[in-house]
DNA sequence: AACATGACAAGTT
DNA sequence: AAACTTGCCATGT
């Protein structure tokens, strides 16, 4: 049983754990938040939070590997703050990503 | 209250 | 392999 707010908590919990230099994504952290069908409400949550910059929104990404979300940051903030930390970005993808996704555990 | 939309993902064609 | 379809569910109109 898992209501929209441990929901909420847990992706928070989640976000503000994602390592330096790694990403994740929306399905993976939907799924350790207890509800696997529910990555679509994770990108959501991000969106809310209007990159408060108390969270990493820049290190998550689609299954993909691509920045799905860099519209809602300055024009290409998101790929900036990757590369700073030594995620390479080409045509907004990460690359190599299973070797930068970060599997959150808790 | 009903309907559309979205920072996704998995399955089908 | 790429395009299309379906499931999902909180938010906004």
């Amino acid at each position: 049983m898992f209501d929209k707010k441990d929901f909420h908590e847990k992706v928070l919990i989640i976000l503000s754990r994602i390592p330096i230099g790694s990403v994740t994504t929306y399905g993976l952290i939907a799924e350790k938040a207890g509800a696997k069908s529910s990555s679509r409400q994770v990108g959501y949550i991000l969106s809310t939070l209007k990159n408060n910059n108390l969270y990493p929104c820049h290190r998550v990404v689609n299954r993909n590997g691509l920045l799905t979300g860099k519209f809602n940051f300055k024009e290409n903030e998101m790929e900036k703050l990757l590369k700073a930390e030594g995620i390479e970005i080409i045509e907004d993808k990460v690359v190599n990503l299973k070797e930068k996704l970060w599997i959150p555990n808790l």
